[in-house]
RNA sequence: CGCGGGGUGGAGCAGCCCGGUAGCUCACUAGGCUCAUAACCUAGGGGUCGCAGGUUCAAAUCCUGCCCCCGCAACCA
């Protein structure tokens, strides 16, 4: 069934350049929208930037810069890692521009209408050399020099207020929040009680933010401001049409990390603007190396575009999802990535087209033989085929992406058995009619496959369906053009050689 | 008793909700094949399912306790 279906990934921060973690979200949305694509779904693939805030100011004054020359530095680089990743966005957002600022401002001053939104004195320790209030906890932990505690004006949510609605909203939506351990944390949070949300802060103090339109002297707090990207973007209080065909998103995709955020802020931030939330909030997990997080300070980072250089954009693409169990934190390492590429894409993907190319050019003239009357063995191969268009989407329609990439390598397993089993090179020599039928039957099958995979492995899978002269659009049997001349081609995924120990 | 997740052959995971020969990929061993990227196919070795109790004819699977690892514990993106 044709529907829409609208996925955004968190705008990133700017205050560094893109890692692993940001390239894997993204990556995540896009295969999640290529696959509703190849289903005939309507898409609206939503990312950008969250450019606010202070630890981009810090950033910006750190390489003497201006918070917007620092950002306007960093969003190509974004903006680059993505164009080569292959993520096709329809939207990038970024927090500083006009469009959004705008719909910012409208919310804020129409939450503050409303009565969701008053002034208090805000008592807390403050971090002098951070420059940022820290929280008991963190000061509990003693890290933290020249603490002290300030009082300061400050504008306040009322997030308090919607307390009870949200968790009556996640108790009777079990779809809402996943996987659902994450709700089951989120439900836990909310057992205590919930304070209201201070959202200002005063330009003495930090500027670089939107103004909040009923007090000149602050700006809006970066979380209150990000958030709004998702539904400033597709139209609200611009465009009510477009926004009413997208809103409400069908997942936010975001890091484990910002849980909170998205289940609490955000949620309670749309009960205020009486919008419908999201059908589903969907936090994946960490890539750690060894058994620790990824991060800058071990440096143990890997760079995404290291890799993209040595193997190419699919295969970091293809590994990225089928080593993550969604939800799971997964574990990096070269090692893994190399057996996986090797087994899954050299031997049995890249290697499938070479056996199936090269017999049917040295024993048919390169042409894409005329099957005849389909044997036991390939109508199973049929149904086979047939089958996983079904069975893949409903995997990603669960979000069970490392299943659905899983499913169908095994029926590329499937094929080379099958090959084994027919041995067509042997056919060729005594039964030229069964050679053909085998060889149509695998070349389908891997035409197939490649449409399959065509979300994950845009390019790769582009190659296959070029070398096989077919287009890739559906996914049913009977679509390869018979007579077709095939057309030549290198090692799609040449080995990756592994020296033994 | 703050809340939650995890502990399954050498490695990484599935199975646990709905008890009944412990499954997959990689690695390893032997054989086959030789169209192919030293690849592919077949067979095989290897597991006290964290520990200890309990329920049951029967537990990785349900219950209890304990140990270990990890996450959350908000205004920090």
């Amino acid at each position: 069934m044709k529907s829409k279906f609208f996925v955004t990934t968190p705008i990133y921060y700017v205050n560094d350049a893109p890692h692993i973690g940001h390239a894997y979200t993204t990556i995540l949305a896009d295969v999640l929208a290529r696959f509703h694509r190849v289903a005939g779904d309507e898409v609206f693939f939503l990312t950008g930037l969250d450019e606010h805030g202070q630890k981009v100011k810090q950033a910006a004054e750190k390489r003497n810069m201006s918070a917007q020359a620092h950002c306007d530095d960093l969003a190509p680089r974004f903006l680059n890692l993505w164009q080569k990743l292959d993520i096709r966005y329809d939207d990038f957002v970024r927090t500083t521009q006009e469009r959004h600022k705008r719909i910012v401002q409208m919310v804020l001053q129409k939450v503050y209408e409303a009565g969701d939104i008053y002034v208090d004195e805000y008592e807390g320790w403050y971090s002098v050399a951070e420059e940022r209030f820290i929280t008991e906890t963190e000061y509990a932990t003693g890290q933290f020099r020249d603490v002290k505690k300030i009082q300061e004006k400050n504008y306040f949510f009322k997030m308090s207020k919607y307390q009870k609605k949200l968790v009556e909203y996640i108790e009777t939506n079990p779809g809402f929040i996943q996987p659902e351990h994450r709700k089951n944390e989120m439900l836990g949070f909310l057992r205590q009680p919930l304070g209201d949300l201070c959202i200002s802060r005063p330009k003495a103090r930090m500027d670089w933010g939107i103004e909040i339109p009923f007090d000149r002297d602050y700006v809006t707090y970066v979380w209150f401001d990000a958030l709004v990207n998702y539904i400033s973007i597709p139209g609200y209080g611009s465009d009510d049409v477009k926004f009413k065909k997208w809103w409400p998103a069908d997942v936010h995709l975001i890091g484990k990390d910002i849980l909170t955020t998205h289940c609490v802020y955000w949620t309670t931030m749309l009960f205020a603007l009486d919008l419908p939330l999201p059908k589903t909030i969907f936090a994946h997990g960490w890539w750690l190396i060894g058994q620790t997080k990824m991060s800058k300070s071990l440096g143990n980072v890997v760079n995404p575009l290291d890799l993209i250089e040595q193997h190419g954009t699919d295969a970091v693409r293809y590994y990225l999802m089928r080593e993550m169990v969604l939800g799971m934190d997964a574990n990096f390492t070269q090692d893994s990535f190399n057996k996986c590429y090797n087994s899954d894409l050299a031997n049995d993907f890249g290697n499938l087209l070479n056996r199936v190319s090269g017999l049917i050019t040295k024993n048919h003239e390169g042409k894409i033989p005329d099957p005849g009357v389909l044997t036991p063995a390939e109508e199973e191969i049929k149904a086979q085929a047939n089958a996983l268009q079904g069975k893949v989407t409903a995997l990603i329609n669960a979000f069970q992406v490392q299943e659905a990439v899983s499913l169908i390598i095994e029926f590329v397993r499937v094929l080379n058995k099958y090959m084994e089993l027919q041995a067509p090179w042997k056919l060729a020599k005594t039964d030229m009619k069964a050679a053909e039928r085998v060889l149509y039957t695998a070349a389908e099958s891997l035409r197939i496959v490649s449409v399959m995979l065509s979300p994950v492995m845009p390019e790769k899978t582009k190659t296959v369906l070029d070398v096989l002269g077919s287009l890739g659009t559906t996914a049913s049997w009977g679509q390869i053009p018979v007579g077709t001349i095939l057309k030549s081609h290198p090692a799609l995924f040449p080995r990756i050689e592994v020296e033994k120990k």
